[in-house]
RNA sequence: GGUGGGAUGGCUGAGUGGACGAAAGCGGCGGUCUUGAAAACCGUUGUGGCGCAAGUCACCGUGGGUUCGAAUCCUACUCCCACCGCCA
């Protein structure tokens, strides 16, 4: 979330921010709620001041062995006056941090402003579009003909649009978990986590997931007595991984933390029905390795551009052509400042599929997680930096990688880099299942 | 699932309703001493809110309550530890 007196003092800018990313939020409210919050806290703090002196004279009195009856009758009407204002401040305190979680964040200067997907910038493009001398198939055909993906019994036990790897989908599956995983941690310094694939309200509501987007959600263990205590299935590693540090003060030393996950994601994708639905493209369950970065203020955009990098090399090294886009406003996500997309090529769809975006939060998760860290010893603390891209998200690598690498024949050939992990099996062929 | 114990500053750990934002120790920082370091000694050292500031208020797991006054009493909850049962 943003600085409440940030925005105090920046409302105008704040205002323009919600428009530019066609955005609601209760503006006028927050400020005269935080108006009346700071009015009625510097009184009661009067009040209290006064109550605290009093308090004293009266043990003094008890001490002396005098009678404080008198003094005692005389502070009830203030202690209770006292009662009541603190109440209201409080009220109102709830009341403007509902709104403050609400507001996303302001995005970094170079972000484009838009309306529409139409309005991202290509940044670059990697690698040759290739071409091909026979027909192509598209990946759900491959898939089922290879039989190592079965779009209708994941249907059954779990419902539509869950999907079932089975015996080379599935190696393949765990071929590029490892590979990723290994890149990343011996190539690009990254430490392997893995974490919780649950995570609870608070967790959620650190990462900016909460309150917008819990519709999206699986929840499970529901507690409306605790509502803290709520379970939800991660849509990504980055909500259990980002929330490791929530309420730690880390030292400058510590800095910075590089963490990379494999995760599989739980997404409803509501009000995403009919869009895409054909396939692996949007699924409610996926694989994917993810990078989280914690860093000082000062080098985290260096380090985004360090991290749009290591999330490329992952295409890179599979040979996969793919193009990054920087996010217009309207497109931007609700927490980040400034994002990158990587869209791999999918040449049988002949289009470019998202399979990692690339964020930098700034101080936008940590606050509100409170992760911060001393500049140096004995100085004050500071929010830290937040940052994450998937490392990558794996049903719309193998999309690109079953369309890009077939052949003819409907077989399919293994990436040199993969192969090592698939027992070194250079071909996805017919009756071979592993 | 059952029983018992616990939650206090960066860490360990005291704390009888008014002396407690909190002992003591460790650690950190600054200094004295030293060619340098160690040791010793001295000083200093939590977080946040409101306020231009002086200052002031809050915070002892979280939320309620009792009281003129709560780290301390009551209550609900959460988490942690130990043992028993069950289980991958």
């Amino acid at each position: 979330m943003l600085d409440l007196k940030y925005i105090r003092e920046n409302t105008d800018t704040v205002r323009k921010m919600l428009t530019d990313r066609q955005t609601e939020a209760d503006l006028d409210k927050l400020i005269d709620l935080d108006t009346r919050w700071r009015e009625n806290v510097t009184n009661t703090q009067v009040l209290r001041a006064r109550q605290n002196e009093v308090s004293q004279e009266i043990a003094q009195l008890k001490k002396e062995k005098q009678d404080a009856m008198e003094t005692i009758a005389k502070m009830r009407d203030l202690s209770q006056d006292i009662k009541e204002r603190t109440a209201k401040a409080n009220k109102d305190k709830v009341d403007i941090d509902a709104i403050l979680l609400t507001i996303p964040n302001i995005p970094e200067a170079s972000t484009p402003f838009g309306t529409g997907e139409a309005d991202n910038i290509e940044i670059k493009t990697w690698g040759d579009k290739p071409s091909f001398d026979f027909e192509l198939k598209p990946h759900w055909e491959i898939a089922e003909t290879l039989d190592i993906v079965d779009f209708q019994r994941g249907a059954k036990v779990a419902g539509s649009n869950f999907v079932v790897f089975k015996g080379l989908g599935a190696r393949l599956e765990r071929a590029l978990i490892q590979f990723m995983l290994d890149l990343h941690t011996t190539q690009h310094g990254y430490t392997e986590i893995s974490p919780p694939f649950l995570a609870n309200r608070p967790a959620m509501t650190g990462t900016g997931q909460i309150p917008k987007l819990e519709a999206d959600m699986y929840r499970c263990d529901r507690d409306e007595e605790n509502p803290d205590t709520d379970l939800f299935l991660i849509p990504t590693a980055e909500v259990p991984v980002t929330n490791l540090f929530a309420g730690e003060i880390l030292s400058a030393d510590d800095l910075p933390i590089y963490y990379t996950a494999y995760t599989p994601c739980f997404r409803r994708e509501a009000g995403a029905y009919g869009k895409d639905t054909r396939g692996l493209q949007r699924i409610h369950q996926f694989d994917k390795v993810e990078m989280v970065k914690f860093t000082t203020p000062e080098t985290s955009y260096a380090e985004h551009e360090t991290l749009l990098e290591n999330a490329e090399r992952v295409l890179q090294v599979l040979e996969l052509p793919y193009r990054v886009v920087q996010h217009c406003t309207v497109e931007l996500s609700f927490a980040a400042a400034k994002c990158y997309d990587i869209e791999v090529w999918a040449p049988a769809g002949e289009k470019f599929l998202e399979v990692s975006s690339c964020s930098n939060f700034e101080a936008f998760q940590a606050r509100r997680a409170n992760i911060r860290y001393r500049p140096e010893a004995g100085a004050k603390p500071e929010f830290i930096h937040t940052l994450n891209a998937s490392g990558t998200a794996l049903p719309r690598v193998v999309i690109a990688l079953l369309e890009t690498y077939q052949n003819p024949d409907g077989t399919v050939r293994v990436p040199a880099v993969l192969q090592p992990y698939m027992g070194g099996l250079k071909l996805i062929g017919f009756g071979c299942d592993s």
